[in-house]
DNA sequence: TAAAAACCTATTGACATAGTGGGTTAATCG
DNA sequence: CGATTAACCCACTATGTCAATAGGTTTTTA
């Protein structure tokens, strides 16, 4: 399951390409638009920020804005960037995980063609296919 | 990410078509070999006898065995018994539920996409497919 | 009747999820 | 300069799920 957090990501990003006058969005214009909470916005906004997503401006007039155009997103980095990783299992999601199975594991070579499909999936994706 | 039960339940599952001598295989046996709490695996045998997957019988001698050949087990069933679904979103996962938002949502066929990919996926798997 | 096995009920600690609350700082406009 | 508007920051919390564990009861066979 992809968390809220992953979910909303996506329609934050998709609310300000649709809003994009040149100017900065402010949240509050799409916890309406998107009838979410504002304040839990505000996190989600906080870590698109510092993944370098979106650009945030204080002060009157300010909000938020895409750092590119909405062709050069992938559903994965929005969703990669909220949710950790979309990994199915532990063995392929912590590169540091030790498992003393895993060279005799019978399941992991299924596992990896599933998270290979995930993640083909979701980085051929763009925002701008929402649009 | 899939949970412990729905992985377990996997290696179960092929831990006991890989042992099959026509008897039924205790579960102590099959913790032995996997390196799993047998009272942990007694909750996932219990639901996978419940769902029809496994049959279980009491008493010495008893233990579990398939109830199909493998070739007619695919790995989507076992998963969807102990995960409850695999659906990315609420949305798509249940079905009583409401959202006033689906008509016009933006992001639904994306999900709906990767839902048909996922359950393609599995669905085509099957238990003998890991043998 | 002893052993071995599944079956049943309850509980628990740890963690994640999905928020809420209350402030502080920054920028603009009149 | 001061009011307003906005992001930014820190803490907290209720709820639920996960991953088991504990301890007992019933069933079956030898």
């Amino acid at each position: 399951m992809i968390s809220t957090k992953g979910r909303y990501a996506i329609r934050v990003m998709l609310d300000i390409a649709q809003n994009d006058d040149g100017s900065y969005i402010p949240l509050k214009d799409i916890a309406e638009r998107q009838d979410l909470s504002k304040k839990y916005l505000e996190i989600i906004a906080k870590e698109l920020v510092a993944g370098g997503l979106l650009i945030g401006a204080s002060g009157k007039g300010g909000g938020y804005r895409l750092s590119r155009t909405p062709d050069k997103y992938t559903i994965l980095e929005i969703l990669e960037l909220m949710e950790g990783t979309l990994s199915p299992v532990v063995c392929l999601a912590d590169k540091k995980y030790k498992c003393n199975r895993r060279k005799k594991c019978e399941t992991l070579p299924m596992w990896q063609e599933f998270d290979n499909l995930v993640h083909d999936f979701f980085n051929r994706k763009k925002l701008s296919d929402l649009l």
